[in-house]
DNA sequence: AATATCAATCGTATATTTGCGATAAACAAT
DNA sequence: ATTGTTTATCGCAAATATACGATTGATATT
């Protein structure tokens, strides 16, 4: 028994779905905000800023990683974190296609 | 020991995740898109087009409605689903507003 | 009234997520 | 070399999420 059947749907669909995964908790947003916010990256004075623990917020920050919406870079004994604006814009593709797609549907057959 | 410390973030970064989460399966992605490919409502037709069991699409559904995203009208013995314009337009300014404040980080200080 | 259809819910199994403390690993500074 | 700082990872506990079959409830149809 599978937990998700992602295999079974298109990958344009999973994709966007992990997107929205990694933006699916309130932590990882502010994550995000801050580091936009700060024109310096910011590496452990992330977890400062969030009523999280150290180890929390580092698993937050992995996730964000994996889905590829930020990098990390090693300086020293910190780590540099900062937005991947790159994969951003990729994302926001996604989303925005969406959003368009959905708005085709003004018809009101029913509802 | 609570499973997501929401109540430590402001209500606008929960609401944002709350809409992310209900993006965050292909599935619920897959419901969306007929929703809006269709222009008549669809009620079960769902789960003939979905690989999954009437059970699992119907609990996916229920999530859709709990966010706002779509509705669910009774009609006869079916249920007609369609989605919910007003819900989708704020969910589309949230998403934004999220893109803009992270499109203002291209100092490009480090990473 | 009996039957068939449709969709929600219940019960259950399993996988994942969230969270934290403790530890480890990497580096800097003494 | 030792110590301190920073961050990742491990191990664990609890809460959620996903999925399905079976059942229930509601409505048509006969």
């Amino acid at each position: 028994m599978a937990y998700t059947k992602k295999e079974a749907f298109d990958v344009d669909t999973v994709a966007l779905a992990n997107l929205a995964k990694a933006l699916s908790h309130p932590a990882r947003i502010a994550i995000l905000r801050l580091l936009a916010q700060r024109q310096s990256c910011i590496c452990g004075d992330i977890v400062a800023e969030l009523p999280l623990s150290q180890s929390t917020v580092s698993q937050h920050l992995k996730e964000l990683k994996q889905a590829g919406l930020i990098t990390g870079d090693i300086d020293g004994p910190r780590v540099c974190y900062c937005l991947n604006v790159k994969q951003w814009q990729i994302a926001r593709t996604y989303f925005e296609k969406l959003f368009t797609d959905l708005n085709s549907c003004t018809s009101q057959n029913c509802c």
